[in-house]
DNA sequence: CTTGATGAATCGTTGAACAATCCCCTAATT
DNA sequence: AATTAGGGGATTGTTCAACGATTCATCAAG
């Protein structure tokens, strides 16, 4: 009886993966891909018929992907003039830092009673980085870095903050078009991000939030600062 | 000059409700309001071509529709078997309410620093709910709870978290069906709303969250309870 | 330089068509 | 009698073509 229970948790955790492969979908990822690295660049417009006839799917199919993504908050749709990649201007990239304060200073003071395993996982993906950054790949120190945070989120243990999390970042990513060079931007949060595991998993959560808030400050800092430098 | 500005913002604020007007949506807005005051009860089927000949809209609009109510977690697709609007389980209940102590918690300790005019408006949904209730209409008594919880989080003047909350307890109004009378789950928590409030006010945003914590516990206990004693 | 009209391009929506899938009913088997 | 297998009907998934509606760019007139 508990193996069947088993077979059943395993069965029920696989599904979503059997489900996944509508032709929508399919297509969201591809342009979801192509805007977080760039090919797809802020601003751009996203022709129905341009991009159908690209990717060899009907005017519907490709509306509906573009629905996906607009959720995601990657796109944005005007009424009858049609979709753009999003354009984070510079209260955007405020507020979501507004959001991520909220939401993972929550994590991090969640982290008591979170599960071991969980707070272990946080440390993975700082290594991960570490590991990237020594390989020379800045868009995967990136992507690590995202899941780092999404990683103290996750210690609440809560779908939609995980999912609220997701959403976030992804939208984030828009912004850092704006820095010229990833690594000036990435590298130097390298050392924050392995100092704010450690102190989760010794367990000293105050000083992990107060890091962490350190290190929203800085980030955001840097950021709005390119964008005052591009609009000069 | 200072005038010429003023006008600029104000044109730019009202300039969503001049593009809002795509029959997907406006198809979408009569759904919700059927599904939010219980007309369409969770678990319900919503066969493309019944509601679509209903509304006298084309399948495809009608599906653009659902896509648009499945992304605010009001309605559910299954592959191939159709919409339905949503079923919460217990644990989905759980969740919302785990995410409602984030933000809300963070709204009130963001009381200090909001504009004075933010947080009267907090009393003025406290107000609206006592009339709603001497006047019998417990329908409008649960809109302006609504109204009254996201005041709160509006004190952080965050867009995002203003979504998320709009998202969150439009989608917790699917759990209300549960509770027979809603009388009874809303009459008790007027004094509430209104202590809050006044603490609010008043600045003592310590004793605030704390009744605020306490009012999460019963009414979530409530509504779990509800949902057990459906289940036997 | 501003205003107003013209036309091309694109989006919004519809309707129809066909394939794929699910659901229910029936019949055969154990 | 219960279970399984199969078939038919209904519904969804996807594509396509068409037409009306709207936007944008161009250009002429004031």
């Amino acid at each position: 009886m508990a193996a069947m229970a088993e077979w059943a948790e395993r069965l029920s955790a696989a599904r979503p993966l059997l489900d996944r492969a509508s032709a929508a979908e399919m297509v969201a990822d591809v342009l979801r891909e192509n805007i977080i690295d760039g090919s797809l660049p802020p601003g751009t417009r996203l022709s129905e018929e341009t991009i159908g006839s690209l990717l060899g799917v009907s005017r519907n199919t490709l509306r509906e992907a573009f629905r996906l993504l607009s959720h995601e908050n990657l796109l944005v749709h005007e009424l009858h003039r049609g979709v753009f990649v999003r354009k984070l201007a510079a209260a955007d990239v405020a507020d979501i830092y507004a959001m991520r304060r909220i939401l993972e200073t929550a994590g991090v003071r969640a982290a008591a009673q979170a599960q071991p395993e969980a707070v272990r996982e946080v440390r993975k993906h700082v290594d991960a980085g570490q590991a990237a950054a020594e390989a020379g790949d800045w868009v995967a120190v990136g992507t690590a870095n995202m899941r780092f945070h999404r990683a103290i989120t996750a210690l609440l243990a809560s779908p939609r903050v995980d999912a609220t999390m997701a959403r976030l970042l992804a939208e984030l990513r828009l912004a850092f078009h704006v820095m010229g060079e990833l690594r000036t931007f990435h590298e130097p949060y390298l050392e924050d991000n392995a100092r704010i595991a450690t102190l989760l998993i010794e367990g000293d959560h105050e000083r992990a939030e107060r890091e962490l808030l350190a290190y929203f400050d800085t980030a955001e800092a840097q950021l709005l600062a390119a964008y005052a430098e591009r609009l000069a």
